[in-house]
RNA sequence: GCGCCAGUGGCUCAAUGGAUAGAGCAUCGGAUUCCGGUUCCGAGGGUUGGGGGUUCGAGUCCCUUCUGGCGUACCA
């Protein structure tokens, strides 16, 4: 269904032509002045300069053209703005379609296109961190949301599974067991089955490696040439790989499953290799990929260019390749694959010039077309409630788990000290405002921005919250179970302002996806349903619905009520977060 | 050095170049305490870091300056 705001532009460009002025002036805007009207038309300000007259002649001569059923308030006031009131037979034609049309008649702008969605950035081998909340939840929602539009949708967790940290981890464990098979070139196979550590271990290896890069020489040299060694193919290291894989991605789907993140495809940088070789070969061919100073580049640097851009690094002077390499060798993949439309990179902001490189280098040779959006949103920190970074209290790294499970904590005392929910049901229904107010307080912040991390703040039923929203929503199931049967009762005419309020409300669903999807900023879809959570409560506390005793008058109530549920539970799930039956 | 991003009430955040810069928290006052502990209404609190400029109109665009964060070829 085509948006209020296109429907009454529409009108609005055919008065500014009824009355001889060019319709490309009559373009309508949400009010900006809620007290005076709900929609406006600035255009006659703009015309004004045109046709050298007052603006408030241009305003009034375009009111009079308008048709006065759609509007309860049509007016032209100084300088020269239009003011418009829709009228409530017009709000309720269009939000009876809202309820019975698919989707709430939400425009399907991404039919017939296809989008990537790389957003996990997980490294195998390493836990899960604060570092990768933000990209996990962003991505997640503009996944879905993309989806909800009509987007084939891909979503992608890219994992880390190739780089230098697997050489860390290979040279780390040669250094203390030097014995193990995998090490020893003449061995014939087969490697074991089991892998030479656990998890735990796993996870202790890698930093210590890391640690040890820095202050000794040789262990990096080792590091580097295991890494290459890998990349090569030697079967020990491939072996050993293979161990760290496994016994990573068991430990990621479960933590990721408990954020309610899900990926369709769990191809990582390993997943592109086989493609580097081709492809270099293609880019030294063309002339795109040179020698310097050792190593293989790819010159992105443009003639306009404000800063110097370094070329992107293709092969490393030690032979290795890097992250450009494979994120390259990747876009080869993706477009092999599924011709995007559209790539979206949610990733940490401060790889903007690495994206900026690859970008240039996989439009310049041709490996993306150059039609297909390529999009790096890169996410600002999460830093503690004291705005410094996230720290343990050793001054570590958080896990995500860790976080996770405090912050569970913490929610779960609430729920259990008001007595929210039967005992059977407190794990339940504390994970999921758990995950609301987690996700919420996360995605309300613009994505680029820094934002402080508040356990207090996020987890408060009031407010701009996410169990704010949850509670709405709990508050209208209970009201609709006590009315019973609801789901076919349409809706009537806004029968008090709180009501059209509330209409008002739900036609801008649509055009709020529209924005959301169109910015990548899941926060403009949190404003909007804090909003809308915000007008069912006024309309909810000035109204009685349950002992209403004009009937008709009473349906009208309910459908609304109904119909605001069912656009708030489809808002949080596209935000990535779900509502218990109580709470 | 160069470049990118940010700077908005006490705190956390909004605001496609439009009218009087909006919310939430906190503070104070009030209504309902009924359909769920909630919720709703109101008040105080701001020269949008500073200074110029463009425009009928600037938090928003341009220049300059201050502060902070980040990046600046072989990490990701």
């Amino acid at each position: 269904m085509q948006k209020v705001l296109d429907q009454i532009s529409e009108k609005m460009s055919r008065a500014f032509a009824d009355a001889g002025y060019d319709p490309s002036y009559g373009r309508v805007t949400v009010s900006n002045r809620p007290d005076l009207c709900e929609y406006q038309c600035n255009g006659a300000l703009a015309a004004a300069k045109q046709y050298h007259c007052a603006p408030i002649q241009i305003a009034k001569a375009v009111a009079a053209q308008l048709d006065e059923t759609d509007y309860d308030l049509v007016e032209a006031v100084m300088p020269g703005f239009i003011n418009l009131k829709l009228s409530g037979a017009f709000l309720q034609r269009y939000v009876e379609t809202m309820r019975t049309e698919p989707d709430f008649g939400t425009e399907k702008i991404g039919a017939g296109k296809t989008v990537v969605v790389d957003y996990g950035g997980a490294n195998v081998a390493k836990p899960l961190h604060i570092g990768h909340l933000r990209p996990a939840i962003i991505g997640e929602a503009l996944k879905r949301l993309h989806r909800y539009l009509g987007y084939r949708t891909i979503g992608d967790v890219h994992l880390g599974d190739w780089g230098l940290q697997m050489g860390l981890i290979i040279a780390e464990l040669h250094r203390r067991q030097p014995e193990l098979p995998y090490f020893d070139e003449a061995f014939t196979g087969p490697y074991p089955t089991e892998p030479p550590f656990t998890l735990s271990e796993l996870e202790e290896i890698y930093p210590t490696a890391s640690a040890r890069k820095k202050e000794d020489e040789a262990f990096a040299r080792e590091a580097h040439i295991a890494t290459f060694q890998l990349q090569q193919g030697r079967p020990g290291y491939r072996a050993i790989w293979q161990h760290i894989m496994n016994v990573s991605l068991a430990d990621l789907h479960r933590v990721y499953d408990a954020l309610d993140v899900h990926f369709d495809v769990w191809l990582g940088e390993s997943d592109a290799d086989p493609l580097i070789p081709d492809m270099l070969a293609d880019l030294k061919q063309r002339g795109f990929a040179v020698e310097s100073e050792g190593a293989l580049v790819f010159p992105v640097a443009e003639p306009g260019d404000k800063k110097e851009v370094p070329p992107c690094i293709l092969v490393k002077s030690d032979g290795a390749a890097i992250y450009a390499t494979t994120d390259l060798a990747t876009l080869v993949q993706r477009q092999r694959d599924y011709a995007p439309d559209k790539i979206l990179y949610v990733t940490d902001k401060r790889q903007a010039l690495h994206f900026e490189q690859v970008f240039r280098a996989a439009k310049k040779s041709g490996i993306i077309p150059e039609s297909t959006q390529l999009e790096h949103l890169g996410h600002g920190t999460m830093n503690g409630s004291d705005g410094k970074p996230f720290k343990t209290r050793d001054g570590g790294v958080m896990r995500l788990e860790t976080l996770l499970s405090d912050m569970t904590a913490f929610v779960r005392a609430k729920v259990v000290e008001n007595r929210i929910v039967d005992d059977s049901e407190v794990d339940a229904t504390t994970a999921k405002i758990t995950l609301a107010a987690l996700k919420y307080g996360d995605l309300s912040n613009q994505p680029t921005k820094d934002y402080n991390f508040d356990v207090e703040r996020f987890a408060a039923f009031e407010g701009n919250t996410g169990p704010y929203l949850l509670y709405t929503i709990v508050r209208i199931k209970s009201i609709l179970a006590k009315y019973g049967k609801w789901e076919d009762l349409p809706i009537r005419l806004p029968a008090n302002p709180y009501a059209k309020d509330v209409m008002l409300a739900l036609t801008k669903f649509d055009p709020t996806l529209d924005t959301a999807l169109r910015t990548s900023s899941p926060n403009v879809l949190c404003a909007y349903l804090f909003d809308l959570a915000g007008a069912v409560n006024k309309f909810y506390h000035e109204t009685r619905i349950l002992s209403e005793e004009d009937k008709a008058l009473q349906e009208g109530y309910i459908a609304l009520i109904g119909l605001s549920m069912n656009v708030l539970e489809t808002g949080i799930h596209l935000l990535g977060f779900s509502a218990p039956e109580k709470m």
